[in-house]
DNA sequence: TACAGCTACGAAACCGTTTTCGTGTTAAAA
DNA sequence: TTTTAACACGAAAACGGTTTCGTAGCTGTA
């Protein structure tokens, strides 16, 4: 590769001092028009760029934010980035973006990683595994220190920080009443592990809307999928029990696609015997036959909102901290064919 | 934020210079046993950790990637940047991600704040409008001064550079011939505008196995469908026809499951009055009912061999230098209940 | 003539790290 | 006792910029 233009070169080329280099291309009238130019039209001839590296550590400013999601190829993840993009391009930031594939080991790498120096603030939705542990120590360290720092979606509990999440609970609840407005008795939920909070929220909102009709919250009716296992498998047990359910909330997109795929494989209509709600913010629903009815996430709004927050953050003074915030974002219900 | 611990004030808390804190960490023997155990132990204590921007300007190098691609949202991307992700993480890279959304102007930015010393390679799937434009200056002068560069699935034919494409023609082949050996005979295609290479050679790989088996290749079944109108509305006008294809090869996944919806509102059957191939890598085709026969694309597998490539191109010496390569990933039709 | 003030530029420090090249001290060898 | 080598550490330069401060040279004024 050969070596990139730098200031130096301009100066020797031209022979002056890098000082005044500098200042001239920031049209600095401290330099004389005659030299001014001269150094502005070579520096555009040879297509010159400040090298941001040495910005950055000049300035103690990297004009990037990092992001830490489990999963890039969830669509739902890339629309929060998406969303994150949007107000951070507009403020001149940029993105890293890191996988944590659900791994804490991952996770501590990429927070140590982008934490030295490489951004200004991070966005983190927190590795499954991490949560399973409750090993949230690289956190705690980023919170006493008072860098940037904002969750989304997957958070920790007990963890101090900014916060934007999903009203897992209130949407949970929609759903639950949807079905039963629907005419729907016989309740079931698709959802995740105990350890994935949202799972639980979601399922929690749906118990209350069936406590609240005094429908009963039947446990043979409660799937838990764990994805290691054969999914379809495990939404299967639900029509093998002797009463099956006539209405299915799944808390994503995927799971209630394959509940419907499992209503039809066994000939029974939608949603005249059972109806499917599912929890997304996905492409799937509307391309189902029939259309899925949702729990909108608003994934892109929850990345505006959690950019916002990082970006005050950033901005903050010393002097003037803000206390931290959770930001809730309201979820709506989309109906389609499959209620 | 509260200032980070950096080798300068390591070294005055302890009394001893820069160059040894320096030394020391590195467990060079050059430091006295004592010292060098009192300065290990103070850095753990305070868990210092060397600053990246500063280690990246000093060695030149930074041991990242960049990557730009026109949508995070689409699927094959993400997987693609899985792909990547796995080959560059193993070497210790990580990745920053960019996103063009398709436009020129951002993707010219995004070219030019990674290549100002952010990354040491860069991973490229050009934007549309760059491709309409035919603009590539911004490539060009990268390739110019041997910036290791890679494009990947969306490349433009005229620039040189190594190149990591889908064998598009050959899958359109396949797909036709698929839909032929299904006893098919009226095949529609609905594709992309005719500025998106992909959607160009996969048509033409269509055509080609109609010719050869003497189909008629009738222009009345070709959908270009523009993304800013309506897309089902465009792909609702094979159903118009006096005589509806019974055969429709759609270049992505979403066209496909769009196609299969309007069939079955039609109260036509799948795959019996029409069979229905898409081109993909995504999740909609296993959760459409019917499950969706696709040209698989292997997007992980390409992600894989685009970061081989530029990871080589990254660790070459200036005199051996290797010719530009163009790899091809292979496709193979993967049979669902569509066709 | 002397001094002030302006113009136009350069020197040097700094951001955080690494590495080369001294150098003062001590111990071993001659 | 003198020379030499090893040891343990520090000074300085470098990576590519920015910025503060200093100053040479000129002009204008008293």
């Amino acid at each position: 590769m050969s070596k990139k233009i730098n200031i130096k070169i301009i100066a020797a080329e031209l022979g002056v001092s890098p000082s005044t280099v500098s200042k001239a291309l920031k049209d600095s009238h401290e330099i004389g028009r005659e030299t001014r130019e001269k150094i502005q039209a070579f520096a555009k001839l040879y297509n010159y760029k400040p090298n941001s590296l040495a910005l950055s550590l000049r300035n103690q400013k990297t004009m990037n934010i990092g992001v830490i999601i489990p999963q890039i190829t969830h669509h739902f993840f890339t629309r929060v980035i998406s969303g994150i993009e949007s107000v951070a391009n507009q403020k001149d930031y940029n993105l890293m973006i890191c996988v944590s594939k659900d791994l804490h080991e991952k996770e501590v790498k990429n927070v140590e990683m982008l934490t030295n120096g490489s951004v200004d603030g991070l966005i983190v939705s927190i590795a499954n595994e991490t949560l399973e542990k409750g090993e949230f120590s690289h956190f705690q360290r980023l919170v006493d220190e008072d860098f940037p720092l904002v969750f989304f979606d997957r958070v920790a509990p007990n963890l101090k920080g900014d916060k934007v999440i999903v009203d897992d609970e209130t949407g949970g609840y929609n759903a639950g009443k949807h079905l039963i407005e629907k005419g729907k008795n016989r309740l079931a939920i698709i959802t995740t592990p105990e350890h994935v909070t949202v799972g639980v929220m979601r399922e929690r909102g749906f118990k209350k809307a069936l406590d609240e009709q005094n429908k009963y919250y039947n446990q043979n009716y409660v799937i838990r999928v764990e994805e290691k296992f054969d999914i379809e498998k495990q939404i299967d047990q639900l029509f093998q029990l002797k009463e099956i359910p006539d209405g299915i909330f799944a808390v994503n997109e995927t799971y209630a696609a394959i509940a419907m795929k499992c209503t039809m494989k066994r000939g029974m209509q939608i949603p005249r015997d059972m109806a499917v709600i599912g929890f997304t913010d996905g492409v799937i629903s509307k391309l189902t036959t029939p259309t899925m009815t949702t729990i909108a996430q608003h994934g892109y709004n929850m990345g505006n909102k959690t950019a916002e927050l990082v970006l005050q953050r950033i901005d903050e003074k010393e002097n003037e901290k803000l206390p931290y915030q959770t930001v809730v974002i309201q979820t709506n219900v989309v109906e389609r064919e499959s209620t």
